[in-house]
DNA sequence: TCTGGGGTCCTAGGACCC
DNA sequence: TCTGGGGTCCTAGGACCC
């Protein structure tokens, strides 16, 4: 009988905010943008959610519910410092720590009752610790399964804690919406509610068979989470996991829909790179690069291809890009969002590399520099010729990296 | 009030191979 | 001649999560 925490820290973003900005506390605060931007509210005080704001409501509709409340635009790398503070604290507790964002974490503690004591005595250890070496509240669920711990955390919300004794998970599942189960969203509480289910319970209650017919292997899964159980590939396998990436990707809503050609592909081109980027960040190659579009009527289509070989070279993800975009849009159709990915990532090069003649091992080293001056003065310091206009996107076969100076010789 | 950005997983159909 | 069946890869779309 495994023993799993779920660990949730609240109003993340929020309470991180408060840190740096006391006069912050008690305040209606929202981390999100400017309340007059397109986008979506990522994280609200808990008083500003009195008056219905949420993360994921519309930067404009929190303004118009809670016109007092405080728009900021967030600082992501001071949640992923605090996240890692987040996780030395995990550690101290347990070898097997499985961050699954940047502000939840499962624990494996089976097994360390004779350090740190019963589940309950672990966890206010973890709370009190939690909270004096990064001042930041957490809600922790304590259950046999990472998805009964994980539906606990959220019922200890916030600043709390709740376990749900082994062999009690269906009983303490039973009376809750359906909506409660991790995986459970607006469509398939929808469906649910159709067929008159509400509560977890009524779930429990169900024929596998019909379920499966009805839902399919997904619904083999659900009266499986019904009764508490780990159902899924979702949340198969040990704690732990969670090594490298298995996509990366970038977006941009522009705040004025444009069907402006060159405009959208220097958009493609930055956000390539920065793919292209965090790709060597990672020591990855990707087999698969992914255009998405999604134009004014917010309408989205997703195009992929799939290289003979993997790369993270800047100009051939770059190109790869390109040519989706070229294919895939319409001219004259008006773009709301423009994004790319990658997928099919591996550690190594697909294929052996020296029939090129070592030329992409120059480009790598040339790139290696360009991080580095990234790093040094920031992103927008060196960019690919493509990336500063329409006029040099033909440039980019002709230099790579687009270092001043180091041109290679034309093929 | 229109609806972000970064992810994971699942499904379904067609191509292709044996 | 009248078309099996399974496995894998690829693509497109969608649900869901924070």
């Amino acid at each position: 009988m495994r023993t799993i925490f779920h660990v949730d820290m609240d109003a993340f973003f929020v309470s991180v905010e408060e840190l740096y900005d006391p006069s912050l506390i008690g305040k209606a605060v929202v981390v999100g943008g400017q309340k007059h931007e397109r986008g979506v509210v990522s994280a609200a005080s808990y008083e500003a959610r009195k008056f219905g704001v949420h993360s994921a409501l519309p930067l404009r509709t929190a303004a118009q519910l809670c016109p007092h409340a405080i728009f900021l635009d967030g600082h992501p790398d001071r949640y992923r410092d605090y996240s890692h503070r987040v996780h030395d604290v995990l550690r101290e507790f347990s070898p097997q720590v499985e961050m699954a964002s940047v502000d939840e974490a499962y624990l494996d503690l089976t097994g360390t009752e004779r350090l740190l004591g019963p589940p309950l005595k672990a966890a206010h250890a973890l709370h009190q610790r939690m909270k004096q070496c990064t001042g930041l509240n957490c809600s922790i669920g304590i259950s046999t399964s990472k998805m009964v711990a994980k539906v606990c955390s959220d019922q200890a919300k916030p600043n709390g804690i709740l376990w749900v004794q082994p062999g009690l998970e269906a009983r303490f599942l039973a009376p809750l919406d359906v909506r409660r189960l991790p995986g459970v969203g607006e469509v398939t509480e929808e469906k649910l509610h159709l067929l008159g289910i509400r509560k977890v319970g009524d779930l429990a209650q169900l024929d596998e068979d019909f379920l499966r017919r009805r839902f399919g292997q997904w619904g083999l899964a659900l009266a499986g989470k019904s009764r508490g159980a780990d159902a899924g590939a979702w949340f198969d396998g040990e704690i732990g996991g969670g090594e490298d990436p298995k996509s990366i990707s970038h977006e941009h809503t522009f705040s004025e829909d444009t069907a402006r050609q060159d405009q959208l592909e220097v958009t493609l081109t930055r956000l390539t790179e920065k793919v292209a980027r965090r790709l060597r960040e990672h020591r990855l190659h990707a087999r698969t690069v992914n255009l998405k579009l999604r134009y004014s009527d917010f309408t989205t289509l997703t195009r992929a291809h799939t290289l003979p070989r993997s790369t993270q070279l800047d100009h051939e993800l770059i190109a790869e890009s390109r040519a989706l975009f070229r294919q895939a849009w319409k001219p004259g159709a008006k773009v709301r969002l423009i994004g790319v990915g990658v997928s099919g990532l591996d550690t190594c090069e697909g294929q052996l590399d020296l029939l090129d003649g070592g030329r992409n091992e120059r480009a790598r080293q040339a790139l290696a520099a360009v991080d580095r001056i990234r790093d040094k003065f920031g992103e927008k310091m060196v960019h690919l010729a493509s990336g500063m206009g329409g006029d040099h996107a033909e440039r980019v076969h002709e230099n790579p990296v687009g270092l001043p100076g180091k041109t290679p010789k034309k093929r």
